[in-house]
DNA sequence: TTTTATAATACGGATGTCCGTAAGGAATTG
DNA sequence: CAATTCCTTACGGACATCCGTATTATAAAA
């Protein structure tokens, strides 16, 4: 089991409900953060100080205040940290529960585990943390299917960034230069039509104004 | 001060926290639920029983599992509540920071204050009990232009109902259609095309896809 | 190098959108 | 009652989108 754990979560209130349950798990040493950059910065002391976080457990999102952050979600810590420290343990505890998402988190940046806030979340925590322990993955149920669903969407960086110049209002057109200023290939209209027709198929979506609105419950954008 | 309290939440670590504050209040009678259902059915026993809530805190949004409710949120609720025990006191603490919806709330629902979870939330949820304590409303920073706004943008229901339409992927003809189907009035592509139109200057849009892409992110659909 | 496959681009036509103008109705006001 | 205003509807032109097909470019294989 786990005897250094960083906590990084900016609720204050559940914050301590997770200290408390590790706390009952007997983990020794606990320590909290609010902020990402201070995650980052306590995890990477840690390292140099020879007495590593074996594992992190961070919230999603961050409410952004005054203090400037580097990192300002839990998103682009882990993504970060898995890149420097792949050993750190990372479990994401997020009331988000969109599959897409999730799936990026372990295929992409391979976290650990991801379990979902809910009315029962600090008991799937706890499963979480016991089997990140045994170094296994972990999704709580809400997104267990995740990984199973043998539709991996394969949903590019192009196709995120098509769907963010469309979402901002731009009309192909402009959108063809825009790529083309950014070097971004392929650009031209009809190319990024044929990528859109894929899109309204892969979503069902009957037009683009359909497809921005799919996608943004599904959180891509 | 309040001596009768309920606390609406379904997160069982934020509940927790809370409880400890009210306490830590002087609050004698604290009660908790994890369902919206079981706050009605307890306020409403309560008054029955002579012994009433002064003050009801609860959160909007309630996570669904198998439980059939019949209210689903914590606006249903306190919509329910307000027509018929308008001297319940109740504050909205969420981590929902809209400001279109904190004044659909407080216009037209009537609540007495709106703190919105986050780093200091139960500060701020301490500020919220003593104001409504002394009959007066709160919101707390993050949304406290709701009200100081004279830019009651004034978003009608066939509005709401116009732009779902256009999510849907519908065109203008035939949302036309349904809406002559449904009665809903105006409903001839060109008075469809007028409004949105209309929404195109209050939203500062440059398209439908644009447009629909901002109401989501401000959460009206 | 030539052949083949794959991807990118160009083009055209049917349809939809955007936006201005104008005509017809209903309610308000003098 | 007529006049005015506001709202709904109708129509048309410029433009954008959607979608099929054809052509060109690029990369991989023979």
């Amino acid at each position: 089991m786990f005897t250094k754990v960083l906590v990084s979560e900016d609720m204050d209130d559940i914050n301590k409900g997770v200290y408390t349950l590790l706390s009952e798990l007997g983990i020794k040493e606990i320590h909290q953060v609010q902020y990402c950059d201070d995650a980052y910065l306590k995890i990477k002391k840690a390292v140099l100080d020879a007495a590593p976080y074996q594992l992190l457990i961070t919230d999603l999102y961050f409410k952004t205040d005054h203090r400037e952050q580097r990192f300002l979600s839990g998103e682009d810590l882990a993504k970060a940290l898995k890149e420097v420290y792949p050993a750190l343990k990372i479990i994401i505890y997020s009331v988000e529960d969109k599959i897409q998402k999730v799936r990026t988190l372990i295929n992409t940046y391979g976290i650990d585990a991801y379990v979902c806030k809910s009315r029962r979340g600090l008991k799937e925590l706890i499963k979480a943390i016991e089997a990140v322990s045994k170094n296994q993955t972990y999704l709580s149920p809400e997104v267990e299917t995740a990984l199973s669903k043998k539709t991996d969407l394969e949903i590019s960086d192009y196709d995120i960034e098509l769907l963010k110049q469309l979402s901002l209002g731009y009309s192909k057109d402009e959108i063809s230069e825009i790529f083309k200023k950014n070097s971004i290939t392929p650009s031209s209209v009809s190319s990024i039509e044929k990528r859109q027709n894929k899109l309204f198929i892969q979503f069902k979506a009957n037009n683009a104004i359909n497809l921005v609105a799919i996608v943004k419950d599904l959180g891509l954008i």
